[in-house]
DNA sequence: AACATAGTTGACAGCGCTGTCAAATCGTAT
DNA sequence: ATACGATTTGACAGCGCTGTCAACTATGTT
């Protein structure tokens, strides 16, 4: 049983192929009496156009790779429905890979999507191998790195200071009049490590002694990872006054154990998080958190390759720094 | 600036196209001497084959089609993670659409993705367009519904059944003695719809009215929803004794309510979630649900796809139940 | 009636790769 | 030295579609 292919159609609707395909791309271009002999002929064959064939004679894709690190977290849920919402609307395949947190499966991900030959790269973090910088930078296509701020991005660059919230989320318990401030987190990726450098800063900064709740080994589960983490630290007995968790599902896995073990919050422990996830809000007691904007990082991120590919111009590198807030809420209030 | 292809890459190797297919497909065909002249042309210019020719060439696409009604839930990202982990690991590309909850937009997702010629397709749910049915039958490829048990499986079929998982909840309710047991829900989606279904069906057993407290509106937030339509009822002064909540992202913002309204869990009121996320283990008190089998769903749901791909013979229709487990914990403990 | 113009339709070649099969090369047995 | 099979390499055509440009048709203008 062969396929059915375009010229199959133009038999039936008794035209040639390239009216068959006029009539699929753009109907305008034909008149309406061979437009519906044409769609007649579509409908009674159940003809689907082949993409692939599509894709290698006009050497145009439509097709735009997304990288993230995990399929498996909120942060990059809310990111790709953006980006969806923007580029699908715009006729655009969405490809997504995920480079499971390791760079050199990031680096199979960019050949990966260089061979579907996709018109953009949206990817998300800034710490490349000398080779992804080197075929991103090679590819001639419109590039952007997101989440973080690079000191030296390859194309476009949308982000925001990981560093600089981390300070802000613990110079916040500092100012609260806390001493003995706990950095709690679960694996180190590179948007963590940024935090805990901002953490330690405003640390160093305020002459106070670093205390870190670090996990053994990364593990997915993150609410359970925040029970569990301050459980051992709880067991060892040392809880600190106040505790800056990089994450707002490993701050309500903390606060959670916190309240099985009779330890009040924020009467007995501030906790903060980050993300301000959506649940941040309406958690008993409200939590405290970093406000970031997936959403908006998402949404420009695809506004600005449809640009870049609309406009013939090359864009030079440009860096847009999108912000964060911080949200005080219940959890760290004195 | 042309792009590099398989000539280029021949001619400065000294040796014919073809041959350098070869080395890229099928290395150990080709003898070492040329394989390393191949292999250093390749890198030499950065050649990245055109996976598009290819697949024309070959109509081979080791492409496999997933379709989800969101990218917005842990459900379907634990689902995914899984697909993903076997067909990648396979060789595969995984091309994920996600069609919004609508029936028309699968539809076109399907068309989409046989376009694209994917080998499989893996789809969520099994209430589809009659098109759909249609086209997904006629396109000869294995295709898999999941999640849901079909009365009428277009082909393979991997799922539970999600109206005696409702019954089971309701049942675990009414066991402990509680009379007035509401269902809360966003919106109604096949899969919540069939829950309130087999809530429906051991209310009636039980002699029981049914309290439905059910959003107007679909809306995406889930933690904030349960926390909303709890405090929605709460003012309207009819708190039930218990709640069987569709989701236990749901049953966490309607313990964090109780909490802010000074009603206590279980001591006031019982509540059950559904899905057995993993921060239900670690809530405080902890929440009893229904746990179901995202990651086996995924991952058998792929793997049968690769069985049927390997083996010429076109399987029958089969289904496949992998059932549920009712996890009571505090959340609902006398 | 002759001509210019815009609007439709089609012929042709080629996008970059791979399946198929034939040709060339090699090692080994006779 | 010859023959044989096994291995390695290459020639050719074609996968199904679209860009380009030429040819044709209908319409309006002088």
């Amino acid at each position: 049983m062969r396929r059915i292919t375009l010229d199959d159609v133009a038999n039936l609707a008794g035209v040639s192929p390239i009216t068959v395909s006029r009539v699929l791309r753009k109907p305008d271009a034909v008149s309406p009496g061979l437009r519906l002999r044409v769609d007649a002929a579509v409908k009674e064959l159940g003809y689907v156009p082949n993409i692939a064939a599509s894709r290698l004679a006009s050497s145009r894709t439509h097709a735009i790779g997304v990288i993230v690190p995990t399929l498996y977290n909120v942060i990059f849920a809310e990111y790709l429905f953006a980006l969806h919402e923007v580029l699908v609307a715009a006729g655009f395949q969405v490809i997504v890979v995920n480079s499971r947190y390791s760079e050199i499966e990031e680096e199979n991900a960019i050949k990966a999507l260089l061979g579907q030959r996709v018109e953009a790269i949206i990817i998300a973090g800034t710490h490349h191998t000398p080779l992804s910088r080197q075929l991103l930078a090679q590819a001639r296509l419109p590039v952007v790195e997101t989440f973080e701020l690079s000191p030296n991005p390859i194309d476009l660059n949308i982000g925001m200071s990981q560093e600089h919230a981390g300070q802000t989320a613990t110079q916040h318990l500092i100012e609260r009049g806390f001493r003995r401030i706990a950095f709690l987190t679960g694996n180190l990726d590179h948007r963590a490590q940024s935090r805990f450098d901002g953490y330690r800063l405003a640390m160093q900064e305020a002459e106070l002694p670093n205390l870190e709740i670090i996990a053994e080994r990364p593990r997915h589960s993150y609410v359970a990872l925040g029970s569990d983490l301050f459980a051992m630290t709880h067991e060892r007995g040392d809880v600190p006054e106040a505790i800056f968790c990089t994450d707002d599902n490993l701050a309500l896995g903390a606060m959670q154990e916190c309240r099985k073990r009779g330890i009040r919050v924020p009467d007995d422990i501030s906790i903060i998080g980050f993300h301000d996830l959506e649940f941040a809000a309406c958690a008993a007691p409200s939590l405290s958190s970093i406000a970031t904007r997936r959403f908006e990082t998402g949404k420009l991120a695809a506004e600005r390759v449809l640009a870049a590919l609309n406009s013939s111009v090359v864009s030079r590198a440009e860096q847009i720094d999108l912000g964060f807030a911080l949200i005080p809420r219940e959890s760290t209030a004195i």
